[in-house]
DNA sequence: CGGCATCCGGGAAGATACTG
DNA sequence: CAGTATCTTCCCGGATGCCG
């Protein structure tokens, strides 16, 4: 739990500030959406290389080790037969979702921001868990399942609250199957999922509900308007 | 308000989430930290690189290039006869407190957090913001002013909320002059009074209403703990 | 003095290839 | 699959110097 071992002593801010200390520690290239790959469970390198597209290795691996240095991840061997190697946040790099969050929120704001770019799966429901506006979706119960590349995912609502986590997708009310962008497009952009099914996206069950879901998540207004 | 004049499109992370967004636009080294100075009011060049030691004068030019192609700042001549040059955060820029809240306090449980590290007022003043407890002032309500360095500010408490600004430190219940880090040392710390005074903090007033000033205030639980 | 351009050295990031 | 090794490029930090 050395600082050395995080940051080189050269590069660090020398202050006491909290967030000047976070940059220490999160603060490098990258190293923030490693962790935020790794919000929503474990992972292996190589799904860490292609959910980051533009990271090299030798990058990530020095991330993977700063950020153990620091105590925000652990890395970890699967027990057999998987016997493979997985890195996965602790306690309280699981608790670093917040910044995340306000990070998020107040980048929607940007005269600049382009929606149109590759989106992982984790920043998806990171975003579902951000954006979700519990006042528009009073009452409401819900059970949504994602089918996302690699792994599969369920959205729940209920007592206007909202959790993401992986799990399977049986008992869903609606289940989507798609490449996480054109999720997006139907949920931010408010695309009609009809014209995103030619894209990629398909639709199992409640179309309906479908429909509603959409309709619990709002952008923040722009800066400057 | 083009990207390319934010970040190079090499270095960008062409990601849709907005976390990887904010990173593009302020992610780069220095950025938040000349922001944080800025939070508390405008500032001169001068000003930024006296309040963040380390900073070489053409990185904080970029920095603030940057920021003002981000929208996040604007450069704007103080009226005559001051005539200054000043860097001003926009309405969005100021909006961006709640990140150094949750970078704070996240960091804040880091097991390598050295407090004894230089501090600058603003820093100071934004922790009062982020670790104020409005259920240990209760029905409290308090005027303290501080003296700064250059710079003079009042931090007031009433109704379960602190407000902290630049401002005239007549009629507070107590004036603090001293540098941060003393006053940090009081208030995380719990370091009496006393203890600083021959270390150069002075206090005029109220004294006991100082010691209870520093109740209202408590850091976070070590990680791992 | 305040702000910015320029040059330089060191080091981090990026791309590619390679290995157990 | 999970990383190293190597090479190049670019950024950061420091020093100097110009110009209002």
């Amino acid at each position: 739990m050395k600082l050395e071992n995080v940051t080189s002593a050269k590069r660090r801010y020398d202050d006491a500030c909290g967030a000047a200390h976070a940059l220490d520690l999160v603060g490098e290239r990258w190293a923030l959406l490693v962790m935020r790959e790794l919000m929503m469970g474990p992972k292996r390198f190589s799904d860490l290389r292609a959910d980051l597209p533009g990271i090299s290795a030798n990058v990530l691996t020095q991330r993977l080790e700063g950020l153990e240095s620091a105590g925000v991840l652990v890395k970890r061997k699967l027990p057999p037969p998987a016997s493979a190697q997985v890195y996965e946040l602790t306690e309280w790099g699981y608790e670093s979702e917040p910044i995340f969050q306000v990070l998020g929120r107040w980048a929607a704001r940007s005269p600049c921001h382009d929606p149109t770019l590759p989106l992982s799966a984790v920043s998806l429901l990171l975003s579902f868990r951000t954006m979700f506006d519990p006042a528009k979706a009073k009452g409401v119960e819900m059970r949504v399942g994602m089918r996302l590349g690699r792994e599969d995912y369920v959205v729940r609502i209920a007592n206007g609250e909202l959790t993401a986590a992986r799990g399977d997708v049986e008992g869903a009310e609606f289940v989507l199957t798609s490449p996480p962008p054109l999720i997006a497009a139907a949920v931010y952009g408010k695309v009609p999922f009809d014209a995103l099914a030619e894209s990629g996206l398909t639709i199992e069950g409640d179309r309906a509900a479908a429909n509603r879901f959409v309709t619990f998540f709002a952008l923040p207004p722009k800066a400057g308007a």
